[in-house]
DNA sequence: CTGAAAGCGCTTACAG
DNA sequence: CTGAAAGCGCTTACAG
């Protein structure tokens, strides 16, 4: 910036009005700068610029169960690539860019993965280190569900696990389904946990034994043949006619296992899955999941991390968006 | 952290060298520096850090196609799917985070939109703006395939457009097609180009009449009904019985209304797309897609990216892996 | 309408 | 082992 106000014979000051066109530059000087700018070939930092506000019009978004599946942004992972997707389209719209960050805590992590001016945390662990740092640091964030050992000491978008769990089991007992298991994941997340609660309180209500199995959300749909062996290995009585499965990748797992073991589904087992992934939708039979509707938890996500970044008063209601039941053949008798 | 060091009773370089492991502190200096610092709550700026170096660790992605396509990042486009989440991954490993960048020439773009210490733009468009603000800029930057106004002027990773068309092309022939029409979508980018002058040649050797449409990226799967009229509306003699379909979303439209016509896949039209996507993988029938292998093209980008914004000799092949072929129900007859 | 000066929050030779 | 000083590339009151 120095080179031009020589080269332009002006301070750096007129350069710096000029080019973002604050003060008052007469139009002939305004123009002789952006000439020999362009001339020079000069190249703002927007480092620099930065500086002063501290801010660099950066969102970030951190998965956390990201780690915990086999590759990034694995397919058929509907929700995180929906969720990725519509994120950073609705930062652009805002003004700002979006950022996918690993780890932030992690000891190699770049410069660039704290230098976010707000973060968004999908799904934090059991006392999640990110949210302790960031906390710790004074940099805003909102957390998409909360962390399960901390609810309610951050900034969140409350989830809605309970009465979506409450959804699909309902639907599955309405459409025939008298014995209902739950297969849920591993992770130590609020989404399995506050899952697995509601259905235990939904069993209570209606008298009915619970029947839980847990695999690691990494394993995808090769959980398959282990779970049906899981439900259907034992005794006739004990066997289910319903499952929920929250991973519709679990789910479509199980279907196949379930076609193979020559289990038909929806006559003998009613499926749903509590997350969609495109594998369910053309399925043979197609599997009936919630949606989450990750595109509206991203965008009122990235509504709220703008707000704490300018430190505007949040306006945004501070709840995910209603799921709904896209009811598909697996439940259809 | 001039608020560090006088509480601490040290100056501001003692602190500097204390947090960064730099220089040479005793241990007792660096522990109570630590603890003020925590006691604070202290935040580094990663801005002011960066500053000096004027790099953030920061690579960019821009996918130029995504503004053609109807969502930002639309499902079934596994392409760009895949090579987002990859390079994310990949620019983790490497110890950079990786932003996602609509269009950093925008007027209203984010200042963070430039920051990036090197830029990856897949597929540019023809004389594509962004690739001239960056050169200007001196931005270090690599296009995946090139600018078709502009080849070779950039550092580029080249595309197989026209080998992998022609391992395309000759695979329909080989499973049985006399005529194969080309199914082109519209952006101007090098795909769309070199893909159709290497289907002309590859007619032209055969003696084979050229049969050509092309429709908008953007309409996706809904170009079905009018694909299929397009070719099939015309008497028997003319009609293709063999056809390349460069996305696989269009690929996935035409599969389902040739269905609905009563036209037989792969019976009386062999069906491959240039570029796979889920539904391609799942459908009945089965659609041979090339895999282009975006998480190689990704990982290749990225390694290119790091060793231009640190300034090192490229070492890396300028071109993008082989495509394979994966050969399904639609060319299997 | 233009410019000198201070400052954004750090790092880094260099001197002690 | 520690610190004073200059500087990274800008912006922004403020004075003229």
């Amino acid at each position: 910036m120095k080179d031009v106000a020589k080269a332009a014979g002006v301070s750096p000051t007129t350069v710096s009005h000029a080019l973002n066109g604050k003060g008052v530059v007469r139009q002939e000087t305004a123009d002789r700068i952006a000439q020999v700018a362009a001339r020079i070939g000069y190249r703002p930092s927007p480092i620099a610029q930065g500086l002063q506000s501290s801010r660099l019009g950066l969102l970030a978004l951190v998965i956390r169960p990201l780690r915990s599946l086999d590759t990034f942004l694995p397919e058929g992972v509907d929700y995180f690539l929906r969720m990725a997707g519509a994120a950073s389209l609705a930062a652009m719209e805002r003004g700002y860019s979006m950022m996918l960050v690993d780890d932030p805590t992690r000891p190699g992590a770049p410069m660039s993965a704290t230098a976010a001016d707000a973060y968004i945390v999908s799904e934090p662990f059991e006392n999640d280190p990110v949210l302790t740092m960031l906390s710790e640091r004074h940099i805003p964030f909102v957390s998409v569900g909360s962390d399960p050992a901390r609810p309610g000491r951050f900034v969140e978008l409350a989830t809605r696990d309970w009465e979506e769990t409450v959804l699909a089991l309902d639907h599955l007992a309405g459409a025939g389904a008298e014995r209902v298991a739950l297969l849920t994941g591993t992770d130590q997340n609020a989404w399995n946990r506050e899952s697995e609660a509601a259905y235990r309180d939904w069993c209570a209500r209606r008298g009915q034994e619970p029947d839980i199995a847990a695999f690691p959300e990494a394993d995808g749909e090769r959980i398959g043949p282990a779970a049906i062996e899981r439900f259907f290995g034992s005794p006739d009585a004990t066997r289910p006619d319903g499952l929920f499965c929250l991973t519709g990748r679990h789910a479509a797992g199980l279907n196949a296992a379930a076609r193979e073991r020559g289990i038909r589904v929806p006559e003998d087992l009613l499926l749903a899955a509590g997350s969609g992934a495109l594998q369910n939708r053309i399925s043979h039979p197609s599997v009936t999941t919630l949606d989450l509707h990750p595109e509206g938890i991203a965008a009122r996500a990235v509504e709220v991390a703008v707000q704490l970044a300018e430190g505007a008063e949040l306006t945004v209601p501070l709840e995910v968006p209603r799921a709904t039941l896209d009811i598909r053949e697996s439940t259809t008798r």
